[in-house]
DNA sequence: ACAAAGAATGAATAGTCATTCATTCTTGGA
DNA sequence: TCCAAGAATGAATGACTATTCATTCTTTGT
């Protein structure tokens, strides 16, 4: 045994190094998403690095781009996955048609302001990407593909409701618009400036839209 | 005369080459906040550079750094420009107390929607902040100082208008939160999916919203 | 016309970062 | 038990960027 040997032996004993680990391909995309995730939301888009990223998933530096090819790539899938969970979320619940439509009507907005979607970390990523999406087309192409699916079927679910309450006059599309506006404006002022605005209240007053639109339904 | 001087006497009498001007701090430094702006707009605020700034100035490599010390803070100085035009043309409405509360509404409602500060540009370089805000506390300071005073503005002539028209069922404070939320959830939609919304719809959708919140004013 | 003041320039510097790839390690099959 | 396949590592590389500052140029006051 030489000398180095011995000595990286010795360290090994006692700084517990962690053993190298192998895992499928699927699992380990996530995981680096994940830490994407994390650091976007704690130091931003701009200023996230690989070394960061992969620090911060607890692996070597070359990991990223052994499975994403390109920081940029990585960044990508990210925004994918993070607005795929968003727009899945609403899809489910919109398309449940066993509920009558004024209760997933109710769903949405609890979902779409609940902990789990209204969540610092996860806001953090959404603006960081609508920030630099005027720069980067496909930020744009990867949201707004989403975006008129989900768009298509809220103006689906207001026209519904419209019709059972007679609301004649109202236009299902521009109150979607407006909603769906409201909401993501609901989610940048609770990301901003948290302290003017609990989530408890931006519900409230979501609601009180949709209350002032659909009076018999909510 | 040598041959490189000869040369390069050639040289500028072809290319026209500009001459060096110089200016007042205060100008100089508008020209660079104003560089910046585009800058932002048409490659990301994470993807600018002072090479970028500077060429888009007109002027040398050196000057962004003589008169803002770093980029950190010109980037800084360029946000507090843009929330500063902003704010006071709200403001500016909102507290000329010759016209009638249902007046200066609409004018703001014009305003926030106008050309010039729902053009892409502008929108561009707001959003660009609000994404990293999350890990940037200067950028919270300096726009979360300035959205207060707009929204307790707001707020008294949202007030002014309930005891005007008697909407006895509405919360100033929560229409005022709504309102706001809704106008920039607006801007986003204009700048990230243009082709599904036009200005003039999301103005009409915004005074729906007002109308249906105060329907002898609007 | 001249010179001092200081505004503007841009080549050079020092640092950071994404990406590569030779090497090491783990796993599953023989 | 041993080996081949390929997953994981991290030092090295090359490209890019903010910042500095010696030098050049413009203006202003005399």
């Amino acid at each position: 045994m030489t000398q180095t040997a011995r000595d990286k032996n010795a360290q090994e004993l006692t700084a517990t190094k962690k053993r190298r680990t192998i895992l499928p391909k699927q699992e380990r995309r996530q995981q680096l998403i994940d830490a994407t995730i994390r650091c976007i939301a704690r130091d931003g888009l701009g200023s996230t690095t690989m070394q960061m990223v992969t620090k911060e998933a607890g692996l070597s530096l070359g990991i990223a781009n052994l499975h994403f090819d390109t920081k940029d790539n990585l960044l990508k899938e990210t925004l994918r996955f993070v607005a795929e969970e968003y727009h899945n979320g609403q899809i489910t619940i919109m398309q449940d048609r066993t509920a009558p439509p004024g209760d997933r009507l109710s769903a949405l907005l609890d979902f779409q302001l609940s902990p789990g979607v209204a969540q610092r970390q996860k806001m953090a990523v959404w603006f960081a990407y609508y920030g630099e999406a005027s720069a980067r087309p496909v930020y744009q192409t990867i949201v707004s593909a989403w975006d008129r699916v989900a768009a298509r079927q809220l103006e689906a679910l207001f026209s519904e409701i419209i019709e059972d309450g007679s609301y004649t006059e109202s236009n299902a599309s521009e109150l979607a618009v407006g909603y769906s506006a409201l909401i993501e404006g609901l989610h940048l002022a609770l990301l901003v400036t948290p302290r003017d605005l609990s989530k408890k209240r931006a519900k409230a007053i979501a609601k009180d839209f949709l209350a002032r639109a659909f009076p018999h339904h909510i």
